[in-house]
RNA sequence: CGAGGCGUAGCGCAGUUGGUAGCGCGCGUGGUUUGGGACCAUGAGGUCGCAGGUUCGAUCCCUGUCGCCUCGACCA
């Protein structure tokens, strides 16, 4: 990518939101727009690492079976008021309709309903459970309060995912084989998301799990015990029982000794048992021959606020400047290297060029920092407000194709020829 | 929906005790620069959120309204 292309200019950073520093970053540097509450559009290196996020999460699931499908968000209104949802999500609010001549349209706020409507044509005779489906798409949801830029919007990216099964027992092993996809999933995007006991609420059903990145910007509390890694959201002191739920569901007695912590909450698991396929009458036909429930479970992990939690978790907290950038990990990272040539001499610039071409020539996607009339110090610093990994400078100090990387991370310079190159960024 | 705060140039903000507006950054042009947000000169860019009211005159005062942010309530 050529940097002047893309509009994206860079700017002097003012006043930046001390709770959300990062994507307060993303906004004033153009990266992130916003459009009203909870709604914004992407710029393209924040869409970019959006998509490898996605890209992480597709790989995995398929890694662990599960089958990509894309279903509608512009719904019917009937397959809601066929579950009975439909009253519910229109008197809080949640659900956006949109009327026309041809009747009312909802726009999806989960996708419990369509996925059962799907399955209903595909999985009509147990020979064909178990199974889970997955899809990523966009939900809305007309929240009484957004919260934090991408952290709880109006509109945003989700994967849900729903598993079929005969009976309690294979709902148990689905169940477990998401949760086992999702540890992994958020270990390669690199965040660190402990997995906690959680209250399964509106969904009702059995039981449920919340993956919970620890941060001060989170809006939920949980309590947790550092040594053996166990933790439940303090919703579940609500319940009546939940001495009795912890206990049987999870095996936890004794939670004296767990500290109150903050979490960000980016994925949820639920064995929704039969209740849903109640609601909407989800059967196939059994061994014997007769109609019987599905026992499902549900899966989500929202995507822009994964997205949003590893933008805040990577951002540069200068001595000097303060919050001033970021470095994406290389995992999600679209482009490795900014390349920045010293722009008036046109030796060094063709040098650039050539390591531009080389690089794209073998996959590497890198920035070229083609824009004129800025010094090299704004352009190193630009490559710092992108989240680019590694920089190499190609100036004054540059000997012929000899090329120092430096990796903005850890501050480290490495030499290297403009042949060798990938080596390094690898 | 309860409580508080804020709406002035693309971004971040001043300001006018009422006489239709400035600063920094960014942007255009000319020049000097170029290894950690360079500098000089010169330009462009605003219905001061919107609507009423008071006034000779409102961006400023009053009323209403809309939008945005934070706390609370709520929440797959």
């Amino acid at each position: 990518m050529k940097l002047s292309q893309t509009g994206m200019g860079t700017t002097k950073l003012n006043n930046i939101d001390e709770m959300y520093p990062g994507q307060s970053i993303l906004l004033q540097t153009g990266q992130l727009v916003q459009y009203g509450a909870g709604l914004f559009g992407y710029n393209t290196i924040p869409l970019l690492v959006r998509r490898n996020v996605e890209k992480i999460i597709v790989e995995t699931l398929n890694k662990y079976g599960c089958i990509e499908v894309l279903l509608p968000t512009l719904q019917p209104d009937t397959i809601w008021k066929n579950s009975g949802r439909y009253e519910h999500y229109i008197q809080d609010g949640t659900m956006l309709i949109t009327e026309s001549n041809k009747g009312t349209f909802c726009l999806a706020p989960t996708g419990e309903e369509a996925m059962v409507e799907f399955v209903r044509e595909k999985l009509k005779s147990y020979k064909n459970l178990p199974v889970t489906f997955y899809q990523i798409g966009e939900k809305y949801r007309n929240e009484i309060r957004t919260r934090g830029y991408l952290l709880r919007g109006k509109a945003f990216p989700m994967l849900d995912a729903y598993s079929f099964d005969k009976d309690a027992e294979g709902m148990e092993k689905s169940y477990k084989n998401v949760r086992k996809a999702f540890l992994e999933i958020f270990e390669k995007i690199g965040l660190k998301v402990i997995p906690i006991v959680a209250n399964n609420g509106a969904m009702g059903g059995k039981k449920s799990e919340e993956f919970m990145l620890i941060s001060e910007q989170g809006e939920d509390k949980i309590l947790y015990d550092k040594d053996t890694g166990i933790g439940l959201n303090t919703e579940i002191l609500e319940r009546s029982d939940y001495k009795e739920y912890l206990k049987e569901e999870y095996g936890i007695d004794d939670i004296s000794k767990f500290k109150e912590i903050r979490t960000m909450e980016l994925g949820h698991i639920f064995q929704l048992g039969t209740r849903y396929s109640e609601m909407m009458n989800g059967k196939y036909i059994n061994q014997e021959g007769k109609e019987t429930l599905y026992y499902m479970g549900c899966y989500g992990i929202g995507v822009s606020r994964t997205v949003a939690a590893l933008y805040e978790q990577c951002v540069i907290n200068d001595e000097k400047w303060g919050p001033c950038g970021f470095v994406l990990p290389k995992s999600v990272a679209p482009y490795l290297l900014q390349i920045i040539p010293k722009i008036e001499d046109a030796e060094k610039v063709q040098i650039a060029n050539k390591l531009y071409n080389r690089l794209q020539e073998i996959g590497i996607d890198a920035i070229l920092d083609d824009r004129e009339n800025l010094t090299i110090g704004t352009k190193i610093k630009d490559s710092k407000v992108l989240g680019t990994p590694y920089l190499v400078v190609i100036g004054d100090k540059t000997e012929g194709e000899d090329l120092i990387i430096e990796n903005n991370l850890t501050g480290e310079k490495i030499k290297t020829t403009l042949n060798e190159v990938e080596k390094i960024l690898k």
